[in-house]
DNA sequence: CTTGACTCCGTACCTTGGTACGGAGCGCAC
DNA sequence: GTGCGCTCCGTACCAAGGTACGGAGTCAAG
């Protein structure tokens, strides 16, 4: 078997130096006795192999002190092999509890990710909605748009708008969106099919440039549509 | 709106007082103003909200720090939608990895009970031969690529990859955030029609490997174009 | 025979995600 | 006017899992 110097062994395992002997300090690998005359202690392969080991399971979401009771499973001649059979089943449970665990994870996120439009504006993302939690839970604001009720002079004006870039309906109501957040804006209504917008709005608050610019913000390429 | 004092909002959260300051100090939620006359802070249903919000992205494998960046990219109106979409892929592939290992491991352990019984056959009774026995999925690489100090002066470049498993323009945009994300890079488009992507990037910070993972981590395949 | 690249060992320090503690103040109820 | 229950704030501490540092020794090359 080969053997390597501590520092070859870390390399090879990928790890440092100073987590090889955290891990001899923790009891996780053995730590080799010192030849004499004061040479490097020698390491193998098998250390790389159990280094390697560790790494994963802890990857996976295992502790240290779980991984040191997966490698203690061993059948020392002599040793009772019903016992280790009996921690090996433990083990499995836990392991099957741990995937199942990691299995709703991966659906939620699956979920999250299947319903997500997968562009543009965040107001329609479902992600951060669904995260958000419980059921919707009324409320879920926080996003401000705190949609100030300006006074003054308000001109009302219907603009129509040609939009680029929409792929789809999910796209429309990103526009949608978007335009309803601009301050000013009454009311916005997009069509895929007709690529374009109409916005009610105050032309003094949210002149078409700002329709225009907000639009833009999701990735559209807007222009406002004179008769 | 609701307001609450500290104490409720932490119950209604399902979490405790001092969690709620520690994410405060975090920089995870905002600490309320303190009201003149040295009366209690005042939280409203927002931040109940907020907070269920980190704790259902925490169940789901978000870090901290991951979700502080979630939650910022809620709070910036020019966000997309695509960018919180490629951390969740990025994400689910995290987990799925996870999943694979884990199975494997069960797997292992399977073999290891099912080897033990009879006290008899002692060979394979640990699980570390136990996996090696059933190991057949190479991969266990994945600790490489361990971002060393790159330095040196920087020399940008535009790289084009062939991206397979894009079903559709959400998809070239997911690409888009993910390869944006790498540091180092200064743009970054996608095409779904070309099943391409164009990249400049600095060779120093963000070489051609980066972008090849950072594709990879969304579930894509990149290979670089060479002329 | 010096220099650099290691090893060895101990101790100190770091990050993550919180908990706990202690003194101070406020409002209310009795 | 004295508790009780709460808030406020700072600081300390915890467990896990490392990382970093400093001084000393060893070895091989130049």
């Amino acid at each position: 078997m080969k053997r390597f110097t501590i520092g070859r062994t870390a390399k090879a395992a990928g790890v440092n130096v100073e987590t090889v002997r955290f891990y001899e300090r923790r009891g996780l690998i053995e730590q080799p006795a010192r030849p004499a005359g004061g040479r490097p202690r020698e390491y193998d392969s098998g250390t790389v192999a159990r280094i390697r080991f560790i790494r994963q399971a802890q990857d996976i979401g295992f502790s240290l002190r779980e991984i040191t009771e997966l490698l203690s499973l061993r059948a020392d001649p002599g040793a009772d092999c019903a016992d280790v059979r009996a921690r090996a089943i433990e083990k499995r449970e836990e392991v099957s509890a741990r995937l199942e665990r990691l299995s709703r994870m991966r659906d939620a996120l699956d979920l999250l990710i299947a319903r997500c439009p997968g562009g543009g504006d965040l107001r329609c993302c479902t992600i951060l909605e669904a995260m958000e939690g419980n059921a919707g839970a009324g409320d879920s604001a926080s996003f401000g748009t705190a949609t100030t009720a300006r006074k003054g002079k308000s001109e009302m004006k219907t603009t129509t708008m040609t939009i680029k870039g929409m792929h789809c309906d999910g796209c429309a109501r990103t526009v949608e969106a978007l335009l309803d957040r601009v301050p000013g804006v009454r009311k916005a209504e997009a069509s895929f099919d007709a690529h374009q917008a109409r916005v009610l709005h105050d032309q003094a608050e949210a002149p078409e440039a700002d329709l225009v610019a907000a639009v833009a913000k999701g990735g559209f390429e807007a222009a406002v549509e004179r008769p």
